[in-house]
DNA sequence: CTCAGCTTGTCAATCGATTGCATAATATGC
DNA sequence: GCATATTATGCAATCGATTGACAAGCTGAG
């Protein structure tokens, strides 16, 4: 199980540890002549060495390390957010990939305040949080004094952090876009409480859009207090009748949209043909 | 941004760092005399001390965590797995958690081997992975000169390695218990390709427990070549024509199940009122 | 009173890589 | 041909915690 350190290879090679260190660096590589540079490259790789990043981070006190929070694993939101962090991180060619830590919170303030500590001690390099409750505010500001603490899809108002958040309107502008290329000429929303930013966004994105395209927007005049499928159920009636009665539904989530359909299969209707709908 | 270290907090404190180390772990603790000890932690916390692991690592030679690999991150099977992990690690109340690093290899070949090679980079201690292809068999035994490496979930033939898998066969057992439970005296199963030992496993479960209950199992004379949801679909009409007709059926996966479905809504018949189905 | 044995704590080496500084070797300018 | 830049490499300190070796203080037995 003993590894190849950089000193024995250096040995082997006859070079001082400090060349074999900068050959092998992404920045400093410039400062080896290059035959030099090349030798010790492939001898590194031929003797299977590996620079260790444990004794790397120690020493620049840069782990190439964040640590990214989110509630819940099984979202599928959260996991595509995830894979654009992994992405972005691997375009980067360089050896010392930046590695993300991952961690799930379950919205659970001791957790969260529990895997922040880890994620400090580890030597995260920033941290990424997916999962600000207001409840967390205090955590994350006590992180923020140690490394940078940055926040997306859920941004909170406690404290004020760099976000990276939805664009709800853009979201609404799409919905309606894909809706008149259909072909649909009546439409409407069911629409999610109005004291959350994001579904006000939403609403009015599509409401725009649907001007712009020429469609008529019809009202359904039911306002769900909690996003919910039970929400949803109830929405499909005042949606029905409605006069002209819309062909596409813009439901505000899927929880929404779920509600839509089961009071349409318990109305004895069938998506899309009696009823489009876009969750 | 600069953080107290262990020396600096030793000389407020009047002691030895090496005493604060001791008071600090987990292991080493009974070394140092209870009031001190208490004295130590009591002030290392009101400081905001924390110990920094890179460092630790290093001296140690174990960095206190561990390599994930999973295929899929969207895939709630992998989730429930790391899920599981994460628990186990968090059980042990000591300081230093362990701390899984998980990746997500897309079943690429390349992938895999570059997020070994940051693993192993990274001296985690061990690796366990839920992916392996006969290709990355190499890979893996590679890695496994160095620590200690693990399958689950999905194993491999080329190589031997410890590995934790899914018994299948117990998971057949649990669908006929709970059709039973349910009242069904009458169940069928829609078959994956029995070329693979895992449908088998499920196949034989499943009956004997239907046979231990006392309930009939009739067979659908369709055995699937693939577990997809074509085969699913095809297999309702043997399914409904089985006389007496079954109540319930087990597909051996998502993806006959939702053949099933997709034929039943077809040809009109919702569930579970018509037909009981478990995927 | 002395010595063994125990507890508590200090000293200093160590893990492996990085980097500022010094120096040697070579190139360039005049 | 000599002085000065420039390039390439070596030296040694350093990051922060851990741990084996050892010393001081204390207890109790003989």
């Amino acid at each position: 199980m003993k590894r190849l350190n950089m000193q024995e290879l250096a040995k082997k090679l006859g070079v001082d540890r400090s060349t074999i260190s900068r050959a092998l660096s992404e920045d400093k590589a410039h400062l080896v002549g290059r035959e030099t540079r090349e030798r010790i490259r492939a001898e590194a790789l031929a003797a299977g060495y590996r620079r260790d990043l444990t004794a790397a981070a120690l020493r620049r006190g840069r782990s190439h390390t964040i640590g990214v929070l989110a509630p819940d694993l099984v979202n599928e939101t959260f996991i595509n957010v995830i894979r654009t962090i992994f992405d972005r991180f691997e375009l980067g060619v360089g050896a010392p990939h930046t590695t993300p830590l991952i961690a799930e919170t379950l919205d659970s303030r001791d957790t969260t305040r529990r895997l922040l500590d880890t994620f400090l001690s580890r030597r995260v390099d920033a941290i990424i949080s997916l999962t600000s409750t207001e409840d967390d505010a205090e955590a994350l500001l006590a992180a923020a004094k140690e490394v940078p603490v940055v926040l997306a899809i859920r941004s909170i108002t406690r404290a004020t952090f760099s976000s990276s958040l939805c664009d709800d309107r853009r979201g609404g502008e799409i919905v309606a876009t894909h809706f008149a290329e259909r072909g649909h000429n009546v439409v409407c929303q069911v629409q999610g409480p109005p004291a959350a930013a994001t579904f006000r966004s939403r609403a009015s994105g599509f409401s725009d859009m649907c001007k712009a395209h020429g469609m008529r927007e019809m009202p359904t005049g039911v306002f769900a207090e909690r996003a919910t499928s039970a929400a949803g159920r109830r929405a499909l009636d005042a949606l029905l009748a409605a006069d002209p009665r819309p062909t596409a539904v813009f439901a505000h989530n899927d929880a929404l949209a779920l509600g839509v359909i089961e009071a349409m299969r318990h109305a004895g209707l069938s998506y899309p043909e009696d009823l489009a709908i876009v969750g």
